[in-house]
DNA sequence: GCTTAATAAGATATTAATTATCCTATTTAA
DNA sequence: TTAAATAGGATAATTAATATCTTATTAAGC
């Protein structure tokens, strides 16, 4: 990949500039991530970035929908970029964010069927504890 | 109810205070509000109420788990009287907030069967249209 | 490749949101 | 009723987010 948001820009007329692909890179690679992490993390290579641009891009690219908003509890909003309808696993050991793919078309129908609410859409995260926290737990008590 | 709430702060060792108890009531009261709403609400009957007061006592009744942060998309944070576990249907519409209660453990199983997670709680919200504006849609149709 | 119009970036000022500080008031237990 | 502990109110300080304005960059047409 050279490249590979520089289409994303330019279906929806947006200028495809350094600091965007850079803001899209960074969020791509990291996953989820927070405003001042993708500042700090830009600033590395990027150093003259303005935190203006960093604030106004985001909106803009949650109002393309190109990013989404994750809200998760107790933490600072975070963005990843729009993809498919998936969970999110929030580690409280390792503070690890992992997505799942997963079927809840059963769950949406039931909400339907008891509430009459015609769902678009659904956000939905887990707590606990990942597999490798677990295990880790395990092993240090026996 | 004289004062609901007194005897759950007097259980985590807070003192019952008439600033609280209008806070814990206040949000009893709409289900689902933001600190500015909270503050305007309490503002009619206790002008003399502090905004550092209510921001103080937001953080401290979520640390004791009295309170619940509600992270809607695109919304204002907001805060909820912390209860048995329901999920969040949010109207694109009325932007009203409902809850339901309804069984997510087959979810719940799936997810840890599939991830090796222990979740030990989950945060759903689904957007979509709820059945009083369906029905509004519907009739403005025919 | 140039030129140009449109848009975006950067710097900074402004505004809004949140937290900290300090002194006074209230609560609660003895 | 009193005293110690805690909480409230006012305000200052900090932090986060947005708006403004000027310069720079992008991208389309030649």
């Amino acid at each position: 990949m050279i490249e590979k948001f520089h289409d994303v820009l330019k279906a929806n007329n947006l200028k495809s500039t350094h600091q965007r692909l850079a803001i899209l890179n960074c969020i791509d690679m990291h996953g989820h991530i927070d405003i001042d992490a993708i500042y700090e993390h830009i600033h590395l290579n990027y150093p003259s970035m303005s935190k203006a641009t960093l604030y106004r891009n985001i909106n803009d690219l949650v109002t393309f929908h190109i990013l989404e908003e994750v809200k998760l509890p107790h933490q600072k909003q975070q963005y990843e970029i729009k993809k498919v309808p998936h969970i999110h696993l929030l580690c409280q050991e390792c503070s690890g964010v992992e997505d799942i793919f997963i079927e809840t078309k059963p769950l949406l129908e039931a909400v339907t069927l008891q509430s009459g609410f015609t769902i678009s859409n659904s956000f939905i995260v887990m707590n606990g504890t990942c597999r490798v926290c677990s295990h880790k737990n395990f092993s240090s008590i026996s």
